[in-house]
DNA sequence: TGCAAATGGTTACAGGTGAAACTATAAATC
DNA sequence: GATTTATAGTTTCACCTGTAACCATTTGCA
């Protein structure tokens, strides 16, 4: 008989398990935002972020912008290629080293970031109003204790 | 001259910007677990995703596991397609209603399921190991706020 | 009953993605 | 200074993804 020997399994609770939610809440929280951006200024959510980064620190090179994104090198490229393209971003060569490109927003660049800011912004607002002063201090740091390397 | 009115443009801080914080943290997450089961097990993470609903709850359909697992349709039917194929899980039609698949684990895919859930359970002990009792608490309150309807 | 609208699920299409291979340049080592 | 090794960036390949169109079945309603 096998009635004594049924194996316990044990499935997860994805509803409680943190990676899950963790994974949940950013999508959403992502794709919202994106869809502010996307249709109107035909920007994907990689390029977005290469935009912001480049507002943020100006002349980077592909790969710094790679490393402060946390994206992927070829997306990067790709993204910049397409940004390039489009007139948003202006690359030249680095003086020193042939390789390297330097990178920064153009104006045409400048004049979406200037809009799509405020709205991302606004995004975090919204989702920030949800939690009380203190919440919001406690999330912080639990972030970072989690995001420390 | 132009001294007195360049404007502001007021970047976003990444570094400090809530949802891309959370897209950082559940991406490192997701994928470090993700290393464990998709060379070993040749397992997508919406593979997997799928199992784990299955594992809870037996004899959803297609689009019962769609909306608990939060995935797109088609990525669910793709995932199917392939857990089937593979004798991972079984696949029937619902007696009143033709249209509806009624799905469940195999054997096979129980076996499987009861490697890869404990290896998830253990990262996230892992991640919650860096914090304390009282963190815990908070994080999971916050996590409900944020994802309340 | 008959027919339009809704629903479950799959397929086609048009991208996007990461890993690995590749090119060009620079740095290190001898 | 020549040769190996490392680095910046792009291209190729194989795969994954979402949107829209699609098929089959069921439901709503006249």
């Amino acid at each position: 008989m096998t009635s004594d020997a049924v194996p316990a399994h044990a499935p997860l609770e994805l509803e409680n398990f943190l990676p899950y939610r963790l994974s949940i809440l950013s999508n959403t929280v992502s794709q919202s935002i994106a869809e502010e951006y996307t249709g109107r200024f035909q920007l994907s959510m990689t390029e977005w972020r290469v935009m912001a980064v480049l507002a943020r620190f100006a002349d980077l090179s592909a790969r710094e912008v790679a490393e402060r994104t946390r994206m992927d090198k070829v997306a990067v490229s790709r993204a910049l290629a397409r940004l390039v393209e489009a007139g948003r971003v202006d690359r030249s060569i680095h003086d020193g080293d042939k390789r390297r490109s330097v990178l920064k927003l153009s104006e045409a660049g400048w004049a979406i970031h200037d809009e799509v800011a405020p709205l991302a912004r606004e995004h975090e607002r919204e989702l920030l109003a949800r939690l009380d002063v203190a919440e919001r201090e406690q999330l912080n740091r639990i972030l970072d204790k989690l995001m420390s390397p």
